[in-house]
DNA sequence: ATCGATAGTCTGTATCATCGACTAAACAGT
DNA sequence: ACTGTTTAGTCGATGATACAGACTATCGAT
């Protein structure tokens, strides 16, 4: 395993850290009773509102998938979809109440982990790393 | 969607960040006619062989989960079961000449992949962010 | 008014993920 | 040796995720 490239070891670091993100977003969602596409999705439509089109371009999957998603959301009465007045063909699925709560409960489960995890790092170097992150994060989207 | 405190603030950019690396590798999987889940399998038993427990562990599922997953790897010619001659109960996984060959055109194609959309970065802040990442995520899997 | 494009749904199929029950093997204490 | 316990992996059943293809309804532009 060596490092043959930096960017090659750059590589496996972001998969490394995608697949440890992905574990504590595992046991969260699970601890709210959630899956982690359901968490991903009620996270999503927590900023804003978003069509099931919308959606399937940010989970990265198909859209005829984000129907049975918001369906199953939307029996828990945690999401609910707005007909578009504009344009009968979209639906705009919103959180409700309780999708917002769930939302709020999730970010502080998230938020405590990680504050657990790097309790040793100081202040100034965690803001640094979400710096660096966002901006990274900004780029590899595109 | 204020920035509450720093710690929420990384907490929702390392969300973000796993949903774009999460695009990167399904795009590259699918490529390789592999899932996500398969090519993560497939990099965890490149590096060195593993049990399906450890894979459980890794790959952050139930081990039963793993059986299908091998199950499926196998028959693709991709991994091989090998037993454990001093644990008859355990089986170690192993990546086969294909697997291998796959698992490095993963790797290729997703440092590409990231090489292209950090290209603008100057590459001793792409090393920064790389070392920071990786310290970050030894941390956060504790 | 018609045509093409778009948004979402439905059906069918494969994969993923877990639970509970089970088998086989290793291991501990008597 | 002989139990009882633990551990590793499998099996069956069930629900969730993911996608392809066909379909409906609607919008937009001729």
């Amino acid at each position: 395993m060596a490092k043959s490239t930096p960017d090659a070891e750059l590589a496996r670091v972001l998969l490394e850290m995608c697949c440890v993100v992905e574990g504590i977003r595992g046991t969260v969602s699970r601890d709210l009773e959630l899956t982690p596409q359901q968490s991903q999705l009620l996270t999503a439509v927590a900023e804003r509102e978003l069509t099931h089109g919308e959606l399937a371009t940010r989970l990265h999957c198909d859209k005829t998938n984000v129907t049975g998603l918001v369906d199953r959301l939307e029996r828990r009465d945690l999401v609910r979809r707005r007909p578009d007045p504009n344009d009968r063909r979209v639906a705009r699925v919103h959180p409700t109440d309780r999708g917002e709560e769930l939302v709020a409960r999730f970010r502080d489960a998230v938020t405590a982990a990680i504050e657990t995890r790097l309790a040793s790092w100081p202040s100034d170097l965690r803001l640094r790393f979400a710096e660096l992150a966002q901006t990274a994060t900004g780029a590899l989207r595109s």
